[in-house]
DNA sequence: CATGAATGAGTGTTCATTCAT
DNA sequence: CATGAATGAACACTCATTCAT
């Protein structure tokens, strides 16, 4: 079985000690600071963009002093960074075996787990991360490259699982994999970027995210073509 | 035929006349001023982003002093505002008229449209833009409707003309036009922020946007099956 | 005899009791907290000077917190008064009696009790104190009024007693007391400066002060002049 | 002869061009700025210590903004060594030719040279420099360094040159002279303090600077002896 | 009593914008 | 017209001091 557990990796990441003297036994009273501070920062970041946002605002959003801010994170920059590791949401993973016990055919897992990613952020802040990223990664190449080690690359790795699958099985045609992985994905993607970015502004066109992610899945299955399709491609 | 000046669109505004003094000699001596500008600011905006660019830098690109700059554009935002409207380039269009003309298959008509966009400019400066229109237009909403009126829509409205006209002519299924037309586009889109944003921090994939998008074309329109597909959808 | 108990007066303050609550057992635990922390701050205020020096690494060096600082000395500005008035070394001092003890020349005791106070602090932490109260001096008006009168006006009333009896013994011309005084404490004066602000960034002059001092007192008793010296001065 | 412009040596060092844009013929139309600014910053600094003194008062001094001090000096540590380097007034020079010209006995010269610079700084705002180098070489090594090359060294060499011809000439003894130099410069070095750190909250004792250097060395040329002193020293 | 989390006034510094020359 | 010196509001960040636990 699908469980939320086994599926979902949310990398969930020490939260950062303030300045931690060695031998302080240190029995956190309030995980809530730094918790609260980072949800603060993930909601401002992603509505007015790392430069818009002041870490005044962060710190009374989260119902702190601009000092107690400074306490949990040494700078501007590394609350960015804490931000972005701690909600970065990698995309849905299914273990070898768990794809083994499966039956369903490879396009209904594919829907299956990208509807289930998309679910698990779409309406939330986090889901507001990869415009972040988009944004930010010209002024903080880690961030990039850590959204690329987290996230793209399990996503292609997981896509590209079902897609062998699906190719082993006769399923599917045999296609290069890394491609077309990349082209269910860049729906995921360019949802996720229009709803942030674009649905605010646009009258038109309106879109249900749902119905287009199935909509891309079945389209990429099943073919534009009308007439039986062994395409020289 | 499809030729460069039917098919590319690119807007050219007004540029900002400087405050008119009332006995103005009328004799405009060089409009090199404000495009040189234009091109220093688009270059720094495409590669710092909006808030990490100096106005003093786009002036000492352009080869001018701070002063002549705010001389014809009056702000740093009129300034951003005027490279997103002067370089933004609007997807290929194919009138009606030269569509009927053509009778090779949708499909093929797809990826000669696309790849033509591509191509005009997935290696220059100005393929840099949609980056920038998604990192700032919570701040500068006019660029996001601008965005969606002068690029998206007509965008849209191009594939979906040759989707339409496939439909017609029984090569395509009948599918939705805007979701397959989004499906199309969100390659085309995926691959511009993939080479703007991640590539340059990625080892990993390495992508050939050429074949890419081909493939992405071609994978949509015969789909990934095996067998004969008439799908439920 | 000169001994150090006779010689030396090291002041000693009542150190600041922690604002005794009503109750308090009066059983004073630990009189080693605001000794170390005193100990503390004179390390870091001597080498890093006031403004540089921060109470939470005075707090740290003494093993102590921040706020138990705090509860000692109620200021960083008290703390740092305390620090001078501690552990500031007067000048060595003779008794009227004591001096008329000694028959030794007065050139002779002069070069003794310089020496001597040179050895007690030159090569300790206490010597940095002296360019402290310069340093400071301009900020702190009280340190300044507490150094001139516990340092130099005693260092002064020993030098000019010593030279009173070299002229009374006709050891000595008759010269202005207090201006000999101070040529001779000038000595002192500038080798400590030099100890404490040059040497460690010059190359060269090396100097030895053990044998500048010696020099300063020799030259000042028997002048530069080669020929039998009776100047009109 | 000994003019002002052959002995004193005022360094005077180029102001800093505000980010000198390569090819700017730059037709300096106020050398004013910067001048006054580093004259504020003097003043501020010696009566306040670098610390203690804010760059905006020293802007408002000026009667300049902030933003131009800044224009000026790249930062507050900038403007504090351009100050340092602006001001020192390194010692009294008498170049070999001169001082073979001269006639006088070396213990003259030696009372005309010092006298000289103490009258050329002790009553201004730059006699505070000495004090300023003793505060802040600990934060600042490399003006102490600066110091020591343009003050000190110099100082000692032309003090050097005097008690060297004065002992060829027989009119001294012969005596380690750098450390007879010293024992020279320690008055100056200790008057300089006393005036600028003690004077100010000090009743007692009074100093006439001028007649305490003439004393100190007459002393220091006629020894306290009063009998015919040709001490083994 | 000791602690160190919390505070926020205060600092150096930046940079878009203005305007006298 | 072009210039760049001048401006000052705004920012990130520091650190002495307080006080609930």
């Amino acid at each position: 079985m699908i469980t939320d557990q086994s599926v979902i990796n949310i990398r969930t990441m020490s939260l950062p000690e303030p300045a931690a003297t060695p031998a302080a036994p240190r029995v956190r009273r309030k995980d809530a600071r730094p918790g609260e501070l980072l949800e603060a920062a993930l909601h401002l970041f992603v509505s007015k963009g790392y430069a818009a946002t002041r870490v005044q605002e962060v710190a009374a959003m989260a119902g702190v002093s601009k000092g107690t801010l400074f306490r949990y994170f040494p700078s501007k920059q590394a609350l960015f960074e804490a931000v972005v590791r701690q909600y970065m949401v990698s995309v849905i993973q299914l273990g070898d075996a768990e794809l083994d016990t499966r039956t369903e055919p490879a396009s209904q897992l594919l829907q299956e787990a990208l509807l289930r990613w998309w679910d698990l952020i779409h309406s939330q802040q986090v889901g507001g991360l990869p415009k972040l990223v988009v944004s930010e990664s010209e002024n903080f190449p880690s961030i990039a490259q850590f959204y690329i080690r987290e996230v793209i690359q399990p996503g292609f790795g997981l896509i590209g699982k079902i897609l062998s699958r699906g190719m082993r099985s006769g399923e599917f045609r045999n296609l290069d994999i890394p491609m077309t992985a990349q082209s269910l994905w860049s729906g995921m993607s360019y949802m996720m970027l229009w709803e942030r970015v674009f649905a605010p502004h646009a009258s038109e066109p309106r879109v249900d995210a749902h119905a287009f992610i199935k909509h891309h899945i079945q389209t990429l299955c099943h073919g534009l073509m009308a007439a039986p399709n062994r395409g020289s491609n």
